[in-house]
DNA sequence: CGAGCAAGCGGATACCCTGTCCGTTTCACT
DNA sequence: AGTGAAACGGACAGGGTATCCGCTTGCTCG
């Protein structure tokens, strides 16, 4: 018999303590990781909460998935951005996003480094979230590479990942900003002038 | 009395079954983590290389130095690289050196994030070795931006924490290289006609 | 050469973290 | 109210890091 995860059970059909509980959990977590960075254990998580350990456990298999559900509101708002961000052509809009979601990479840095050292080999970030910000963000990338504003030998999974990737390193905005800028920069499809620099 | 690391004691004052069993770590250590992927702990190492615990940690204080000290060698293959590299420009001297410095924090990306999570808040990436690589490629970076080859407004910590950071991904090279690529093109100084994808 | 002493050794140990198990409590429905 | 199952919580096993302390051993000096 399959484990059913609580999110996929109608709330309607759960009890209503246990729904309290799941509750109490998640804003226990949000601000255990709010004020002290990230150095919280399950086991204080779950003492925070007024809850014992089984029930943190129950409702979240693994610490990977408990940040996970920390932040769903998050990729929703991200996912929602892609819909509504604009700009002159579609490489500003795909620019846009990106900005945006480098914000909230950025953000939860902390968070997304356990993530990714949780994370299964082959799954390198976040699963279901990945998959909704990847479907988010597939048409914003084809326009733009439909424009030839974007270089076309790049996925969408590998721009994501070069972005989660900046944000994890562990520094201030400022000294961030121009990494961030020399990435997206650098997808532009190259032009004749630079190939001098560039190797093999 | 401050504790003096082994490595900062000339090893002829130093007993010669210490020295030939920080070597035994040092070798334990290097196949250890060559064949298993870096899930191995102290006290497996320590089971390996025949010694106890404490001899381990008499020998290197955590976990994060002994880290450090197996990649000495390759750090210092690195350095020695910028001053072997050449090519037709600054810039494209300094191209070939960030892609050797790929290809070694490739080799050890495992490591890398072990390394980084275990790095004290301000002291981003590896202490001894970063400096030492730092002043390895300050001359070809100070040489390709007099030629305006390189963006001005990136300092060479800025570069090699990118490169890290792609490096962490955990993909094989060939998702990897086209990122990497894209990064080091972001590196030339924007030209006018990008400039509209450009944002603020 | 051999005795003494400090440098060095190793395993037991303390403490923390993750994840599971099981006897007990509490909700929801009749 | 009564009852059965869902949910609870703390104890516990397993494993990791780092330290402590009684014992061993290489080196030095008479």
């Amino acid at each position: 018999m399959p484990k059913i995860s609580p999110d996929q059970v109608p709330s309607a059909t759960r009890r209503a303590d246990a729904e309290r509980n799941r509750d109490r959990i998640l804003a226990a977590a949000r601000t255990a990781f709010a004020d002290s960075d990230a150095a919280v254990s399950m086991a204080e998580i779950s003492r925070r909460a007024g809850v014992g350990m089984a029930t943190l456990y129950r409702n979240f298999p693994g610490r990977r998935e408990l940040l996970e559900a920390l932040y769903t509101d998050q990729v929703d708002a991200v996912c929602e951005a892609a819909e509504i961000v604009d700009g002159e052509t579609p490489g500003a809009v795909l620019m846009a996003w990106l900005h945006r979601f480098f914000a909230f990479a950025s953000t939860k840095h902390h968070v997304a480094s356990e993530l990714i050292a949780h994370s299964d080999r082959g799954n390198p970030v976040f699963g279901e979230s990945r998959t909704r910000v990847l479907a988010a963000g597939r048409p914003l990338l084809a326009a733009a590479q439909c424009t030839h504003e974007v270089r076309g030998d790049l996925s969408l999974e590998q721009i994501l990942d070069m972005i989660v990737a900046i944000a994890t390193i562990h520094s201030d905005t400022r000294y961030l900003e121009p990494i961030l800028q020399t990435a997206l920069d650098g997808m532009r499809p190259p032009t004749a002038a630079g190939r001098g620099t560039r190797r093999r």
